[in-house]
DNA sequence: CCCCGCTCTCAGGGCTCTTTCAGGTGCGGG
DNA sequence: CCCGCACCTGAAAGAGCCCTGAGAGCGGGG
């Protein structure tokens, strides 16, 4: 997220977060430019006022360099730039300020969906399934319950069924990229996930891959 | 970019982030290796001669490591050095200095089109495989369980199947670079690995060459 | 305001893996 | 044929990884 008003971008963030996603604040153009080159995110949401590199630039700048990462752009309700104009510098979408949080929400939901990154609806390995659109979870017709934290742990290991993902990796990803708390979060983690999805049906799908990390057997 | 002429990286630097690359700068090839290991570097330009490792030195490690970011080199005009050796050492390009600043990026430009170097998914010697991204260890059908340690000495030695590496070698990729405990570790790890992927099946992949190493033989 | 669910921290303990060490074995050179 | 050095081996101590239960902090909803 670039955007410059503080109170705004953590108000954001932290409702987000809530939801499982993990959250990166620019608070200037060049900043999140930099950002927005280097990493590769599921979507940006940027406003177009902004010190340093504006809206538009970034959005030029970053589809001229052939990244198609889905750009959310919040405009200005009487701002002299119109909204037709996000759109032709290469933005998905657009929100006028103000808006709400929900519909901020469901805008950046669309935008995963239809996602430019290949992203399959549901992730499946043997009998359990993850559906990210959704946020549902379950194993044969039974469905699970799952916190936010616990999903996004879950939809992590399962986008590399089959693969160790290692503890860093989980922080990485799952939390904020600079997540420097104890690493001792991820096995807690991994122990409710196994409670919900593992223990009540008798089942061992997370492995722990002593030395490496967690895996994900892809056949379940 | 690592190259220990200050005037020449900052020049080439300034040249390349105009166009909207990002750029580290290495003075020593030391310092450079570490940043290649640490970082996803899109692409690597290496200068042969610099104090610390040299470039030679510095494809090879990397190489050895698994790592196949594209990397271009820049070698002498009468240098004894040949180009060809640049190539050997795991180079993807080379340039002869002096070069002017199009080339350059031309070349890298065609680096990063052509993309990462391709890989192999899975290391194969035989019937024996080694699969990094999961972790998994076989001889034919049969899974081997291996522990962290085992197996990144397994892994090792099949990077460079055929060839013979030095417990040195070992040491220093395996475990810490400035490792300085008993190098008879190697040779413990060495019986770990033989009592686990050669003696249940009759096979004798690890081979002991006497003052010199073990290697595997790229044929099982 | 209280309760409840979620997230995260902390400390303890079990168990596997890693490393060390001391002594044995065998190859190769003299 | 014998000796030395490089390599092999078994066992045991130590370290570190991972699991777990308990609980604090926080925020939302009743």
């Amino acid at each position: 997220m670039i955007e410059d008003e503080k109170n705004l971008a953590s108000a954001l963030k932290r409702g987000l977060q809530a939801e499982g996603a993990s959250v990166d604040i620019a608070l200037t153009g060049t900043d999140g430019l930099w950002m927005a080159e280097e990493n590769p995110y599921d979507a940006l949401v940027v406003d177009i006022m902004l010190p340093g590199a504006n809206g538009f630039q970034i959005c030029e700048r970053l589809r001229g360099q052939g990244n198609w990462t889905p750009i959310l752009m919040l405009t200005a309700k009487n701002g002299e730039l119109d909204e037709a104009e996000a759109l032709d510098a290469g933005a998905d979408d657009y929100l006028t300020k103000p808006f709400s949080y929900v519909v901020l929400q469901a805008r950046l939901r669309a935008l995963l969906r239809r996602g430019v990154t290949e992203r399959p609806a549901t992730l499946v390995a043997g009998d359990l399934t993850v559906d990210p659109a959704t946020r549902r979870v379950s194993r044969g017709d039974e469905e699970i319950g799952l916190t936010a934290r616990e999903f996004s742990v879950l939809e992590y290991l399962m986008r590399r069924a089959g693969d160790v993902a290692s503890k860093r990796n989980v922080l990485e990803n799952v939390w904020d990229y600079d997540f420097d708390g104890d690493p001792n979060i991820v096995e807690v983690y991994i122990r409710y996930l196994r409670n919900k999805v593992d223990r009540p049906f008798g089942r061992k799908s997370i492995e722990t891959v002593r030395g490496a990390g967690y895996r994900i057997a892809a056949d379940g």
